[in-house]
DNA sequence: GTATTATATTCCTTGACATGTATATTCCTG
DNA sequence: CAGGAATATACATGTCAAGGAATATAATAC
């Protein structure tokens, strides 16, 4: 596994992060919310820890996973390279549909094509 | 292969849009700067391609290779729901660091190299 | 035309991983 | 202690994608 974006390519571990988001969850929980089969949710949650994506603590029978933040902050680094890139390319096809036509709202007034 | 993230999980993938961020560049730049095999560059630009990460414009018998930045942009929406709990785990961590010990340089001065 | 450069495609092999089923482990309750 | 709930692990299996080698396609140069 070893790659953050080889752990976030899996659909069924994107949405136990996204359920994680709102609050810590037993792996039941998990189980019931996401209808995946316990140990499909035991072993995405295996891969998710080995990779820091979240923790875990003991409560009786039950482990609590929550979410940590890290390897998300290190894929958002991965990422930041592009925004220059894509606001410059955002702006160039805005002056561009301005010059073909008129009538996207953008800031105040445009003209006919 | 299909999905955003499955695309980016391949690590010579990720490097030739990280290549592409600079200017466009030919699948022979490519395959020099990365030193990767040429049937390999086209596999992978073929599957960046389909996924619309990249978009391609003929030169005589080269291929000019450029970035789109809209499947990125999508990444990034999807982190996005991830960003306010971040920003709060950090700030949990801050003040708890603050706590144990103030030689944390965040703003101004800073102590020990 | 032929030769050459640039890129794409095909075929094959190999390895990784996701899944299901079964079982193990651990803790709690009576 | 036995029984059951919650979670983890083991094993077998199928799928799929990455890589290498060879070849095909296309444009150019001579």
């Amino acid at each position: 596994m070893e790659s953050v974006f080889e752990v976030i390519a899996e659909p069924n571990r994107r949405a136990i992060l996204s359920l994680l988001v709102s609050s810590e969850r037993s792996v039941g929980e998990i189980e019931r919310r996401l209808r995946m089969p316990q140990p499909a949710v035991s072993k995405h949650l295996r891969v998710l820890r080995e990779a820091g994506f979240v923790e875990s603590t003991v409560d009786a029978q039950r482990r609590l996973y929550r979410l940590n933040p890290e390897p998300l902050q290190e894929l958002d680094a991965w990422l930041a390279q592009f925004r220059r890139f894509w606001s410059a390319h955002v702006d160039a096809l805005e002056r561009h549909l301005d010059r073909m036509d008129s009538s996207t709202p953008t800031r105040k007034k445009a003209k006919k094509q």
